[in-house]
RNA sequence: CGCGGGGUGGAGCAGUCCGGUAGCUCGUUGGGCUCAUAACCCAAAGGUCGGGGGUUCAAAUCCCCCCCCCGCAACCA
């Protein structure tokens, strides 16, 4: 058996599992379950990143023991794998002691190649991203990806001399140009790597939680030296027996999203190059699920919750939604009516449907079991090339990764198919002649036997759907090693019929009312931390986490007050920001805000306005700006001013 | 000249690497069927493939220029 090994990335435990991970776990696992239906040797890994100072303080603020907090959420990663039937073969915690060897040992050798030296370390550190920033990317002094506040670390440090490596790199990436899919991926990193590397901070001594330095414990290791190494913990790396890593990693495959492809494209490679391992064989990324053409954030409100979706559509439903949904690399739309669609369409109109006319014809016309074939003509000869030829486009598909072609093929050409030959052959019609009986009963059996093939194709994406079509067959389950046409038994007892997918009548608000449940009440289980408002319309619903309250006296350290527009103009070469004077009363002060995209400079002249009064000054675009005003953000980001009713003086306290 | 993605019938997408009658799903319209989950089957309408130029017997696809949308970064206090 050839040996095939797939990898989830490890999750961070910094949120509840969402549709972005469990849309990466179910990829791998179809990718997983069809390499075994291929007859491969398969290691199919997930499991949870669990270290770094984030961690560390979310536990704080959880007012939990760290080891706690992460026992908590990783066990809502678990169940994840559990609601989702995923078939992994292993679940790592990077916290467990297996892992800490393996890191130590992935530590050593690389620093026996001489590419580990101690330096010193002084920069804007964001807790929140665990990463530096450098100064020229600060906006406003705080961290540009997520806006929270950056602290000043300086300390010692390990450094990995990641420099050295990029010529070898780039010899890498051109001598495998298959290495990165899709390709454009490969190309953006190569850039990357052509621009210059510098060398990477690979520890910390400012918090605790995380693997200790080799030799060094007051070190902890940066979060992604460690995190990456996971992939060859699993396999026994540095133990005794290293036969699994000889086994499985020289044809690992990482499943990731495009947002962590330079650590897996990039650092990964130039550490196992470093400590003599071989590199990964390939690495796929896949896009991103947008709400409404909108990226998923939590301060919109619009993250989509896996269970709601598989509580409404079934989870074999989900699963065939996002794979038939997504092409590989692209961005997609998530969204109710599209999912909706899609099951009453494809599931429950096409599939469900071809089931439940061949099985009660087979239970009316032939008694319940499978009747034989007779002489097949030129209709017969057609279907039968048309499963073969499925066959082969699905497995060659699901071969390259390409989950959507592969299941657009298994639709266009024969769940189709097969309404197309029944419509034909009219068997409700053959039915009623009995002259007609050997072809009625060919074309229940090539349909029915259809239907198997349809079952062994469809059963990596939607695992438990399959088994129940091969249940109301009554046929085992199958590889696709020997999977061909007209091996379906004659004189089979099919079982009981059921509806594979029935259909949902529903109108896309019902279906919304549904989906956005989980705003109404916490999801309940242990890992529950704070409640993900998951709620599509923008801004409703929106309740405070329970530990993000403040008090009276801190709300008040905020002065707000009114002020009136003297002067507005849009600030040369920007795009988002107008330059407004203002009069706050006893004084004028120059504002910079980020409106422009939703107000003309001579819309804002002569408006009255709320502004933060004792904003500590800012530089932006090299201008000064002495507050901020105030706006409500909506979805699409176009921010919308604080106006009053009636007529206010300038400088008024708004409180 | 910041990096990248995208612009294909009403909607959502595939096709673009390796030129060869423009394809799929949903929706719309008309017809057929009654085994089946008011499902299924057939047919039709609907596109100058963002715009312009070039290469070619032939361009959605290759080359050049431009426009628009979306991420990221610069500029959201």
């Amino acid at each position: 058996m050839n040996p095939f090994y797939i990898t989830t990335p490890i999750y961070y435990i910094n949120a509840q599992p969402h549709i972005g991970h469990a849309y990466t776990t179910m990829v791998a696992d179809a990718i997983a379950r069809s390499r075994r239906l291929l007859g491969d040797d398969v290691f199919f890994l997930t499991g949870t990143d669990e270290h770094g100072q984030k961690v560390e303080r979310a536990a704080q603020k959880a007012g939990l023991k760290t080891e706690v907090f992460a026992e908590q959420i990783a066990a809502s990663f678990r169940q994840m794998c559990r609601d989702l039937n995923i078939s992994n073969n292993d679940f790592i915690r990077t916290t467990e002691p297996r892992h800490h060897r393996a890191s130590q040992e992935l530590w050593r050798r690389v620093a026996a190649s001489g590419d580990i030296y101690k330096g010193d370390y002084e920069g804007w550190y964001c807790t929140v991203d665990e990463i530096f920033v450098p100064e020229t990317q600060l906006v406003d002094g705080k961290c540009p990806t997520c806006g929270n506040k950056v602290e000043r670390l300086k300390e010692e440090s390990y450094y990995f001399r990641l420099s050295k490596y990029q010529q070898p790199l780039l010899n890498f990436y051109d001598a495998n140009p298959e290495f990165l899919q899709p390709a454009f991926r490969l190309n953006e990193v190569r850039a990357f790597v052509a621009a210059g590397l510098q060398d990477l901070s690979i520890s910390r001594t400012s918090f605790q939680w995380g693997i200790p330095v080799p030799d060094d414990p007051k070190h902890v290791m940066y979060v992604w030296f460690d995190a990456l190494t996971n992939y060859l913990t699993v396999l026994g790396f540095g133990t005794a027996d290293e036969s699994r890593v000889q086994r499985y990693w020289p044809v690992v495959t990482h499943l990731v999203g495009k947002e962590i492809v330079r650590q897996h494209a990039l650092y990964w490679p130039a550490f196992l190059m470093s400590a003599g391992i071989l590199t990964p064989r390939r690495i796929i990324a896949h896009g991103w699920w947008l709400m409404g053409g909108a990226k998923m954030s939590k301060s919109i409100g619009n993250v989509a919750r896996y269970q709601d979706y598989a509580g409404v559509f079934g989870v074999d439903a989900l699963r065939y939604f996002v794979m038939r949904e997504m092409t590989l690399g692209q961005d997609a739309n998530f969204s109710d009516e599209a999912i909706l669609t899609r099951y009453n369409a494809d599931l429950a109109n096409d599939l469900g449907n071809v089931v439940s006319r061949t099985t009660t014809m087979i239970a009316r016309y032939c008694d319940g079991s499978v009747p034989a074939a007779h002489a097949a003509d030129d209709l017969d000869r057609s279907l039968e090339a048309d499963i073969q030829k499925t066959i082969d486009t699905a497995r060659s598909g699901f071969a390259r990764f390409e989950l959507s072609v592969a299941l657009q093929a298994i639709w266009d050409v024969l769940v189709r198919g097969v309404n197309q030959y029944i419509v034909k052959r009219e068997p409700w019609r053959l039915a009623k002649k009995p002259e007609d009986r050997a072809l009625l009963e060919t074309t229940l059996y090539r349909s029915a036997d259809a239907l198997r093939v349809i079952a062994a194709l469809v059963d990596p994406v939607m695992p438990e759907a399959a088994g129940r079509i091969r249940r109301m067959l009554g046929v085992p389950q199958e590889q696709w090693t020997d999977l061909r046409p007209n091996t379906l038994r004659a004189g089979t007892r099919l079982g009981a019929i059921e509806p594979l997918f029935p259909r949902i009548e529903k109108n896309v608000e019902e279906l919304r009312a549904m989906t956005t449940e989980g705003e109404q009440k916490p999801i309940g289980g242990a890992g529950t931390v704070s409640a993900p408002g998951a709620t599509q319309a923008v801004g409703a619903g929106v309740t405070p986490a329970e530990d993000n309250r403040i008090s009276i006296d801190e709300f008040m350290k905020v002065e707000l007050r009114v002020a009136k527009v003297l002067e507005a103009e849009a600030v040369p070469k920007s795009k988002k920001l107008v330059k407004l004077k203002v009069d706050v009363g006893n004084e004028q002060r120059t504002i910079v805000a980020g409106i422009a995209e939703a107000y003309q400079p001579e819309q804002l002249l002569g408006r009255t306005i709320a502004i933060v009064f004792n904003l500590k000054p800012a530089k932006l675009m090299g201008i000064e700006s002495n507050g901020m005003v105030l706006a409500a953000s909506v979805g699409d980001g176009k921010p919308i001013l604080v106006s009053f009713d009636e007529p206010v003086p300038p400088g008024a306290r708004v409180r």
